[in-house]
DNA sequence: CGTAGAGATTAAAACGTTATAAATTACCGC
DNA sequence: GCGGTAATTTATAACGTTTTAATCTCTACG
């Protein structure tokens, strides 16, 4: 009982059309009409407009199904996305952006559920195995990841979300978080503050030595005393990452300063200072790097660092693109920098 | 220079694995392998037994593309994703919850932005026309979604998230926002508050009418003032409802209770509040939906209501499932119950 | 005027699967 | 043994593309 879809394409003549049904239409074959939609330069100028005029005309759209059989391309992106726990609206600013890229590309992504608990490589390989991408995206590096040893050594097209220490080059975007945890300390020495502290993600992942090293240099550069809190990673449950924090407020001499990598950490921070009687911009200051526009409207105001996920996203879909068209990895590498 | 990808199955012999092999491997023949793999009880038991064993060991996976060219059945799932204003951490709990459903059912998710602003029919349209899922998955359902209908017309399974106000039945797993409201009205009540405010989403949405007459009809039974802020929506940008927020705190008897439908709106009541020197939990209560574990550690603290959107995404992934399987549409419809 | 060779088109095969229809084998009662 | 039916198996034809290897049609040139 289907009523006319809306917009439909001249002559539906109730059968999708395909090559066949060009060829027809126009008195070609069906490879020639092939030939001339790929844009075969051994196909007459004129008979390359007329088939195209055709297959306009019929609302042609290649079966995806065909072609992927045909030609092993599957034009599917599959992200590998962490489902456990995220950066506060991480997921949805990041692949927006992806979205966004591979709008009008015919690629069209997938997602599957990547654990970091679980073993990592397991998703890799079944793409690798039964051919279920031209692509593949993933977050959360490692310095030495499994994931991208094995996509290097198969020569698969992949962008990673932060770097790794593999020699040989592979496209990667990723935000200077050396930068971030530079100015981050930067702005607390300059409200005064010389008791520094943060929290880490956990320590396999690169941007984590990133982070680190930025935090430590920049501190011991201005001579502050700075501590990383111990025992926990921005990776631990909520439950302990709040009790961490409160514990930490109770030493003889508590920080002043904190640097939160996410806003859900900022939030916890917040927290554990009003518990403990303290007044961010006051006798203590935090520093936060900030995602998503609400941070501007919280109370107590904190002083915020952006990375632009979405922007992020949208330059993995580009550099998985190119790769896949082509371009030297070496050339693929996007360094975001710290914004206001 | 491909190093061994760690676990390949035994017999790679260099080639992947078809029915051909397993033909050759067997005896049989193609035809008879394909129907022992596929269970059917035409062909003997004991031939089942060997092919499924050879198949085993030669880790034969069936190739997606031939098995989609033949059948037409593309064994994606597509869901529609708002790439716009999302309810903090929305996206990533819905979204792991959909990707958990699916596992190990041979179903792969695509996901394909939905801007509310756009033609939210032309992604609907594409799929359906050009065959690239076997089912659709969408949120931000309208009372007539134009989506909806537009699959119930082409009899093509999809789940939404939200109720729509069709008389033909369809399969939607939605939240009590009735209930929620109702019971936010009653636990600010029961706290003495009198003067009740809330902002609700876009009034296109389903959920907005369920969300509107359960605060509307509680607040009315319980005999109190109450108001929905008006000219700005959930989805109007952060800073005009931080700005309209701000601007409602001037009025001569400002609001002493808030009800929140996202964590966002709730941080940026919170501040509204701390600029007019107000404190929550003393002269003004504020109550929230919360679908993050996050809250339970940020200050000040504010009572709240739990959404299971992991659940929620889970649920949808099952019923997709199981409308494809054939189940009758009207008895896939799950309503998840405001909880603590 | 015959033909080499460029230019344009095409027939046919293949990708890996499933479904249709036909063929083979096994079994049963008489 | 024999016709006949049930139980298995199989050859073959698609599904819609791309690609290889022809085939055809000219024009130009000796």
């Amino acid at each position: 009982m289907a009523g006319d879809p809306p917009s439909q394409p001249v002559l539906p003549a109730g059968e999708k059309p395909t090559l066949r049904t060009i060829a027809q239409a126009t008195g070609f074959a069906v490879a020639t009409v092939s030939r001339a939609l790929s844009g075969d330069p051994r196909i007459a100028a004129k008979t390359r407009a007329t088939v195209a005029e055709a297959a306009e005309k019929l609302g042609y759209v290649p079966d995806r199904a065909a072609r992927r059989l045909r030609t092993g391309r599957t034009q599917v992106i599959t992200l590998l996305l962490n489902t456990k726990h995220e950066f506060l609206g991480f997921t949805h600013e990041f692949l927006s952006g992806i979205t966004d890229s591979l709008r009008g590309t015919g690629y069209s992504l997938t997602v599957v559920p990547d654990d970091v608990a679980d073993d990592r490589l397991a998703p890799v390989q079944n793409i690798l195995r039964n051919n279920l991408a031209d692509g593949i995206l993933f977050t959360r590096t490692e310095s030495f990841d499994p994931r991208a040893r094995l996509l290097l050594e198969a020569d698969f097209p992949f962008v990673s979300h932060g770097r790794t220490e593999f020699t040989m080059p592979h496209p990667w975007v990723d935000y200077d978080n050396e930068a971030f945890t530079r100015l981050a300390v930067a702005r607390l020495v300059a409200k005064g503050r010389t008791r520094v502290s943060m929290i880490l993600p956990h320590s396999r992942f690169t941007f984590t030595q990133h982070l680190r090293y930025g935090f430590l240099s920049a501190a011991r550069e201005a001579g502050i005393e700075h501590t990383i809190l111990e025992g926990v990673t921005l990776d631990s449950p909520t439950t302990e990452i709040a009790a961490a924090l409160r514990a930490d407020r109770l030493r003889s001499d508590p920080p002043d300063g904190y640097i939160c990598v996410g806003e859900a950490t900022a939030l916890m921070t917040l927290a554990s200072l009003a518990d403990s009687g303290s007044h961010p911009g006051d006798d203590v200051d935090v520093i936060a790097k900030r995602a998503s526009p609400i941070f501007d409207h919280i109370r107590p105001r904190i002083d915020t660092v952006y990375e632009d996920l979405r922007a992020t996203g949208h330059a993995m879909g580009d550099l998985i693109l190119r790769r896949m068209a082509g371009d030297a990895a070496e050339d693929l590498n996007i360094l975001f920098q710290p914004t206001d």
